[in-house]
DNA sequence: AAAAAAAATGAACGTTGTTCAAAAATAAAA
DNA sequence: TTTTATTTTTGAACAACGTTCATTTTTTTT
């Protein structure tokens, strides 16, 4: 074990350290509301430190909406049992809305926010590669569909495009507070209430 | 026409040229760009002036999130004079894509930005009367349609709720740059043709 | 022409993200 | 061990931000 793994292991843990700081001051008081000086005095390091680890802000950003998406592979982790493409496809849409209501300020970021997607301009992969793995369950598990003999007529990708935008468009207005203030007569169901009617259409289909 | 009228007219006057330079320059190089020196520099009135007329930036945005509620009016017109709900809804949506990707900033400010429903909440008027007018429009057809026999078992509000959260989260996507990167098939058609998926999905409802 | 009221100003304040010469800590060489 | 070299950490300093407010300029009234 030579000295200059234990220096990278350390750079790692370091790293690893003011993400992790981020992550609870981007929950505690949202991520506009946080600052570089906020998460150096979070782990005890100065403002300095940070930049040594990485390059801006964006930075931390986009890192931070990756291991977002990690958590949100770990909630789709029990969709694998299910055989039935239609009933993956149903509960998939489902564990996605429970995950972004559970985890807003991170669906934001991963999602939302346009730190991620400036860093992967500025950056040498520019592709978005966590997007594309998650779109592609959503592809695979409809073409699955298409092949049992659903959805006759429609193209895999449109379909599957459409899906998730019909999901994300419900936690995206529920996150940025569109929802409040339209009044509806179950505002706390809402998007369930949504998701159901959506659950209607595709069992027919 | 007494003085005080004319104060009062000169003082509209300055505060939409204020908006309107906002709105310039919000379109040229993007809202998070523009500052309020920018503003003030725009119309050739100091920083102080746009103060005077303004609380802060949050109730700039607010007022051009207004203005952009009728413009979206404006694209809609066409729709009262057709008859047909179903035809009318599908052209709805349309109209919405199109509104959304020719007036991008302006969308984000409608339907994704913080800071209109951060002024809301600030001001007495909690309500967001823009987006109840707009929802209505859309709950209003969909109710003539299940008038007319379509969406047989479904409910109106969540049904609308997820046609406005379809439309809605294909074009915060592309806005948002979540299209980029996942390397659709056709990523120039990719807004209209899973538009068309949902077409073709009401169309048998 | 003088006094009062209203409107416009811009320097100044506290914060922000970011930089970088200097200091402190650690490793290598003597 | 002591000295030198390298790596890591630091925080003062910078430009730019939103915002404030005592002062100046302009307009209205007397």
């Amino acid at each position: 074990m030579s000295i200059v793994d234990r220096k990278a292991r350390e750079k790692e843990a370091l790293k690893a350290l003011i993400l992790k700081g981020a992550k609870k001051l981007f929950i505690e008081k949202g991520i506009e509301q946080t600052t570089i000086r906020n998460i150096a005095d979070e782990i005890d390091y100065s403002v300095g430190t940070v930049y040594v680890y990485f390059k801006d802000k964006n930075a931390i950003l986009h890192d931070l909406h990756s291991i977002g998406f990690q958590e949100l592979g770990g909630y789709f982790e029990e969709l694998f049992s299910i055989e039935d493409p239609m009933e993956r496809l149903r509960k998939m849409g489902f564990i996605y809305i429970k995950f972004a209501l559970e985890n807003q300020e991170m669906y934001d970021l991963m999602f939302n926010l346009k730190a991620p997607m400036e860093f992967l301009e500025s950056s040498e992969n520019k592709d978005w590669d966590e997007g594309a793995v998650t779109f592609g369950r959503v592809k695979k598990t409809i073409e699955e569909c298409i092949n049992n003999g659903h959805f006759k007529g429609h193209n895999i990708e449109p379909l599957s495009f459409m899906v998730w935008s019909l999901v994300h468009g419900m936690c995206c207005l529920e996150i940025r507070q569109r929802t409040k203030g339209v009044k509806f007569t179950n505002p706390d169901t809402i998007l369930l209430d949504g998701y159901n009617e959506y659950l209607k259409i595709i069992d027919r289909l």
